[in-house]
DNA sequence: TTGAAAGCGCTAACAT
DNA sequence: ATGTTAGCGCTTTCAA
């Protein structure tokens, strides 16, 4: 079943059917249709292979997502996938862990499937021309930015939310309630990713509002998983300094730090307060509900995928994306006392 | 840069360059030796398109995934890419809703993308030789199997639990404790899925035990979400009909669950035990720890790409793998009184 | 053991 | 608006 085929079972030239199948602009409509109608009635699906071979290049799009089993990623992942196909191309995804270069995986990637773009999901903020310069197609990061890198802004695109503005929302949010003593849970102060940047809006919170910051309550998890949350929270506990509320970086890692608090005798949010960012669904179910600021998960995979389109197909040029998150109020944040 | 440059670089011809990118046997030493220098001198890489048109087939296997947003298939997801790829194959994942045929998409993404094989992730049981005739690849159910369908059995592969059995377990466990009163939380009792199956585990496992079922306490959401799920149980509470434990037939469903209880006003495990299969991550985090019977995701990823890849290269024939569960000893289950 | 040449299915000039 | 045709880079007969 190939091209030909089609075109002798509706009586036109190959050359017409390709031109029907790419949307060229100059066919009849009556010719149009007619092809289209066989193609349908033989099942007719282009070969790819053949496709790429003629135009030396694929139509693959490539998503590197860094930190394997973060929930947070799966409705983004799937966003894309959903996009990229429905534009008529291919996604190839590679998950890598957190102490991979997801830059050279996609480097790698690209050369190896002949990518025409890449989206970087979940990747560190710290990159420098020299690393990207491996990378000759375009790429967007997506749920980050690289706030700690020397790139320059347009030699990348992004989708992200202010993470540290965000972050000092979440705070504020806490503050609001009159918690003064307010604990943080991350993966780290300093490792240049979505977990440094929402600590800066942490400490940023908490000196608008006069609070000074107290190291005992700066809880590093050295990873984003929740087994290593929950041991964090713990250990926050063991120390016997008091906090009356928790700002954890990921929803994920709240989950786990919700039940660290009740293991340890904590009620929430009578005993402690707690609030995050991110929005999976698992944390609707939490109990009590996850109060939480919702990342659009949805609409950043697909605002990713359009924003690579758009340079791949050399629509538009690069271009930074900020989105705002909403709040959902759960349950698990109360006034103080 | 083609094969032609390094013919001409290596002063042999194209078909020679060929034969010694694809270790054919009749290569002197010497050209071989010469060739693949040349390769390395000029960095070579072969178009794949290339190879994919004239071999007419790709190295592609597809995931295709029906069930978006399950949050126990992500492990699944995980392991398969990495073995794929480990083993030199690219994988095209494809995630479709439950009311989608992943048959006719996996049929689609076959002939689109050139596929070696085929991998079904939470599909349906009712497969006829008929509908699987349009696929002319090896393809393996990942956990699940063709239960309610005419398909021979080596028409296939396919790697799972015993769902009915595993379920049965589940429900005994709850009787052993005392509990008589046992409701069931499923998708559907006739939808010829996992839910149905386990649904007969836990009919027989009553039924054993010389416990009627009561059709009250059978509550179908028809969903595999958490919305759905925790609707249904707050159904199956609004009906005031008695019972002292749940048996839940995915844990992504049971934390909804957990949590309809306790806006319900029942605690677990003591007006409420809950046991449940899966055995996603996030359950542990669960207050209390859901008690559950963990399928070994990231092996029967694993597996199921090694069954297939066995398929494709030729080296065996399909083949069944059932794997047993875990049982994950939570909080969520107590005895009756 | 090596080379010449015929396609694989498709796109895009170029011609009409 | 539609058809003819020359490749895209590679593998694989078939000949030498």
């Amino acid at each position: 079943m190939t091209i030909r085929d089609v075109a002798e079972h509706s009586g036109v030239s190959v050359s017409t059917v390709s031109r029907v199948l790419n949307n060229h602009p100059d066919v009849s409509e009556a010719v149009r249709s007619r092809v289209l109608a066989s193609v349908q009635e033989l099942h007719y699906v282009p070969n790819n292979s053949a496709r790429d071979l003629v135009r030396s290049q694929s139509d693959t799009i490539g998503l590197v997502v860094r930190g394997v089993g973060n929930p947070f990623f799966s409705a983004v992942i799937r966003a894309v996938e959903q996009s990229v196909s429905q534009a008529g191309y291919t996604m190839v995804l590679h998950q890598i862990n957190t102490e991979d270069n997801e830059l050279l995986a996609g480097a790698s990637l690209a050369r190896s499937k002949k990518l025409r773009g890449l989206i970087l999901l979940g990747g560190c903020f710290d990159y420098t021309p020299e690393q990207t310069a491996a990378l000759d197609i375009p790429f967007v990061c997506c749920s980050f930015t690289n706030s700690f890198g020397s790139l320059n802004k347009d030699a990348y695109s992004s989708v992200s939310i202010d993470d540290q503005a965000e972050a000092r929302r979440a705070v504020e949010i806490l503050v609001r309630q009159g918690h003064q003593k307010i604990a943080v849970l991350l993966d780290s102060t300093h490792d240049h990713s979505v977990s440094e940047l929402r600590y800066h809006g942490y400490c940023q919170a908490l000196a608008e509002h006069g609070i000074p910051l107290d190291p005992d309550l700066v809880a590093e998890t050295g990873d984003f998983d929740m087994a290593a949350a929950y041991e964090g929270t713990c250990r926050l506990l063991e120390q016997k300094k008091e906090f009356t509320a928790l700002f954890v970086i990921a929803d994920s890692m709240a989950v786990a730090a919700m039940k660290a608090l009740h293991d340890g005798g904590r009620r929430i949010p009578e005993d402690c307060s707690i609030i995050a960012i991110d929005g999976i669904d698992m944390s609707t179910y939490t109990v009590p509900t996850l109060t939480t600021l919702i990342q659009p998960q949805e609409s950043m995979g697909e605002e990713a995928v359009r924003i690579l389109l758009d340079m791949v197909e050399e629509r538009a040029g690069n271009r930074h994306v900020r989105v705002s998150t909403a709040l959902r109020a759960g349950g698990s944040v109360a006034p103080l006392n």
